[in-house]
RNA sequence: GCGCCUGUAGCUCAGUUGGAUAGAGCGUUGGUCUCCGGAACCAAAGGUCGGAGGUUCGAAUCCUCUCAGGCGCGCCA
């Protein structure tokens, strides 16, 4: 027998919205609509008969036998109404009895509500395929915005990033599945001191004019985001071997931000030609943007300014007149901020403590400061707007745009205005980004600064076992980490280009020894499609505030908890339609009718396919489970739990070679509804389902 | 010094914001196949949930203390 497999879901909140809205596209949301269902008729129940309002809490019991769904709420009622567990939950199963589509209810334990659903109405309201992709143009509530990938365009993308991106896409797929309309905006520090280093070593380190920088970041060959990943690494050297070079930067660093110098347009060479790098590293990964807004922009368009005045007519910030941030203009901590932790209490001394500086004393602004001016713009608070110009078309047509300091050409969508904004951001920024948040609210903004969430996530290292395969030396103390921080600087990392041609290499080999008949086209997308579905899922399988060590064992890995054991399942499944036709037999929806789901559902024969198809239809709670906690993992988990069970159940039941028709139409019904949700689950993960495997 | 995060099986990690007998993958050992393709399935072994108190019907989960590790705390980004 197999084991039952714990699904972590709950419901403590209802989804009345949800409901309504699925229900109007279509989308079958059956297990979220019972669960809602259920939690309001018991909360009215006691609120009824005992006169208070419970928490309902509906989740599941621990086993299958036990039901189908468990309500755990006579035992805190007991304490209130001074009456036994066990006689209060007889009263709520018997209350719930009569709700439509529970088919029984019991009384376990200490007080547990236990509901088996009727199967087949359940199943009979599954049949409905999911319409992927149905829901972006139609749904309410306002636009979302996502922030994520922010690499600094000097040098090629690395692992750390694609965890980034891993997340974020993903995090915008579910938020479009669940009916969303969502922004995905990628922010280009276009004009930070890490390009700067980059400007700094084509011109003075290699001593290159402008045409050549040009002409190497046009050279396809070239590899010019390798290059920088490269040059960068000298440049920190050669700046850290003598303190006077410094200067060479800072110098740099100003041309850079007052435009129409050698070095700002050496810069735009270089961060142009890096984002269309690193766009197409993410393509692979099957991650797109909208929208690419860059920081020239926030410094040309004088977002800065505007959020200056509003930061000085709130008096959110104030000119510091004494101590070490004499000069500066420095936000204020209020109680609320300080609650949350923000504030430097090592300054205590010197009378610079609870302030963060915006503005330096030489009239600079900091980092901070031009994040709150484009959070602002992010809400629509700013009263500015960027101009815009296409940058790239994908190849499915749609088109990224870049912000721009002149009006462009096309006629772009509405940018910006959201109404809730992600940004997801390393977990070592939060202290930043809760800065951000605080300076929303000095302005007045509570509600935007509850609606900012840092989608917060821990880092990639390296495993020193990894850094040994790369013959990158370690030493002593650092071996005894149980990881290694990857350091751009030092050019110490992973390259996500050379971490994708590594696992599609691996994969060829795999489809190469199955499919030595086939094209090699045909193998090479193959190839491609699992690669990709093994590292989005390696990626995407530790919960957000896990430190990923990575090792290429487990990333190269095919076999177990990871992408292509999920593939795998769907193509299984697809490969039962594909023999029945090869058979010349047919799959008859029609003949699976309810009299047909009711008899092959049926306890305790039916008990291993209902278990199936109700963790299949559990589609919806995971994806707003998901969105609720940040949490895209618990997606990676709930796909690879149902290709567990149905490789389980492939193995233990024959479908073609079944004697009863009945029988066997249910049998390729109910594996054309798993089959429909992990595609559906895959695609919410961004992984594809390769034609074979 | 202050703040945040983490500690669960040999290893890597889940664990439904307090619920019923703590789970998975890898690894180990032993099984399954004239098959809808084995990138699969089944089983066994393996846990004082870092430690100590507390809160209550009930704690891996909440509180306090403590030990160990990580990350932040700049007129860098």
């Amino acid at each position: 027998m197999r084991k039952y497999l714990p699904l972590s879901l709950s419901a403590r909140h209802s989804y009345p919205n949800s409901v309504r809205y699925f229900k109007r596209i279509g989308i079958s949301i059956v297990y979220l609509f019972m669960q809602s269902r259920i939690q309001q008729a018991a909360r009215e129940f006691v609120l009824r008969q005992y006169g208070v309002e419970a928490s309902v809490v509906v989740n599941r019991p621990p086993r299958v036998e036990m039901g189908d769904l468990a309500l755990p709420l006579a035992m805190e009622l007991a304490r209130k109404l001074r009456r036994p567990p066990r006689q209060i939950a007889e009263e709520v199963a018997a209350a719930l009895r009569s709700v439509a589509g529970v088919a029984k209810a019991d009384v376990a334990g200490a007080g547990y509500v236990n509901l088996f659903l009727d199967r087949a109405a359940y199943a009979a309201q599954l049949g409905a395929p999911l319409e992927a992709g149905a829901s972006a143009t139609t749904a309410a509530g306002g636009k979302l915005i996502v922030e994520h990938t922010n690499i600094n365009p000097n040098k090629a993308a690395h692992i750390g990033h694609l965890r980034n991106a891993a997340l974020g896409d993903t995090f915008v797929r579910l938020l479009r599945a669940r009916g969303h309309t969502v922004e995905v905006q990628n922010y280009i520090d276009n004009t930070g001191v890490q390009v700067a280093d980059v400007v700094v070593g084509f011109l003075y380190l290699e001593q290159k004019k402008e045409e050549d920088v040009a002409r190497l970041a046009q050279d396809p060959a070239a590899r010019f985001d390798y290059y920088c990943w490269d040059l960068y690494a000298r440049v920190t050297r050669f700046l850290a071997e003598d303190s006077a070079r410094l200067e060479l930067r800072n110098r740099t660093l100003q041309e850079i931000e007052e435009g129409h110098t050698l070095a700002a347009r050496v810069a735009e060479i270089v961060s142009t030609a890096i984002v269309r790098r690193h766009l197409a590293t993410m393509l692979r990964l099957n991650v797109r943007y909208d929208l690419l807004p860059r920081e020239s922009e926030i410094l040309h368009l004088r977002f800065w300014d505007q959020a200056f005045e509003l930061l000085q007519e709130k008096r959110a910030i104030y000119l510091e007149t004494e101590g070490k941030n004499k000069g500066c203009w420095v936000m204020r901590q209020t109680e609320g901020n300080r609650e949350q932790g923000i504030g430097n209490s090592a300054e205590e001394e010197d009378g610079g403590q609870d302030t963060k500086v915006i503005v330096r004393s030489n009239g600079t602004v900091t980092y901070v400061g031009k994040d709150i001016a484009y959070q602002l713009w992010k809400f629509g608070l700013l009263g500015k707007n960027f101009f815009y110009r296409p940058f790239e078309t994908y190849p499915d047509g749609r088109t990224v745009w870049v912000s721009s300091s002149e009006p462009g050409s096309g006629s772009p969508p509405a940018f910006g205005q959201g109404q809730k904004v992600y940004n997801v951001i390393d977990v070592r920024q939060s202290y930043l980004q809760k800065i951000v948040a605080a300076g929303l609210r000095a302005l007045g903004y509570t509600e935007q600064a509850d609606r900012s969430i840092h989608f917060s996530y821990e880092m990639v290292a390296l495993s020193p076992r990894c850094c040994d395969e790369m013959g990158i030396e370690l030493s002593a103390e650092e071996r005894q980490r149980p990881f290694i921080e990857v350091s751009g600087r030092k050019g110490l990392g992973i390259k996500a280009d050379d971490l994708l041609d590594r696992l599609l290499e691996e994969a060829y080999k795999e489809v190469l020894s199955r499919h030595s008949d086939q094209p090699d086209d045909f193998r090479r997308r193959i190839a491609q499609q699992i690669a990709i579905g093994a590292l989005r899922y390696f990626l995407l399988r530790y919960t957000c505030n896990t430190i990923i060590a990575f090792d290429f064992h487990e990333a190269l890995s095919f076999e177990g908890e990871t992408g292509p054991y999920v593939q795998y399942a769907v193509v299984r499944a697809r490969n039962i339609f594909r023999k029945l036709e090869e058979e010349g037999g047919r799959f008859d929806e029609n003949a699976v009718t309810p009299a047909v789901l009711e008899r092959f559902l049926a306890a305790p024969e039916g008990d291993a396919f209902w278990e199936l198809l109700y963790q299949a239809s559990q589609w919806d709670a995971v994806a707003e489970l998901a969105i609720a906690t940040t949490e895209p993992a618990a997606v990676a988990k709930y796909a690879f739990q149902l290709a567990q069970g149905f490789n389980n159940f492939y193995h233990r039941f024959r479908i073609l070679t079944e004697q009863d028709e009945a029988r066997k139409m249910f049998l390729l019904w109910l594996v054309k509804r798993v089959e429909d949700r992990l595609t559906t689950t895959l695609d919410l993960l961004g992984i594809e389902v390769p034609e074979a495997m």
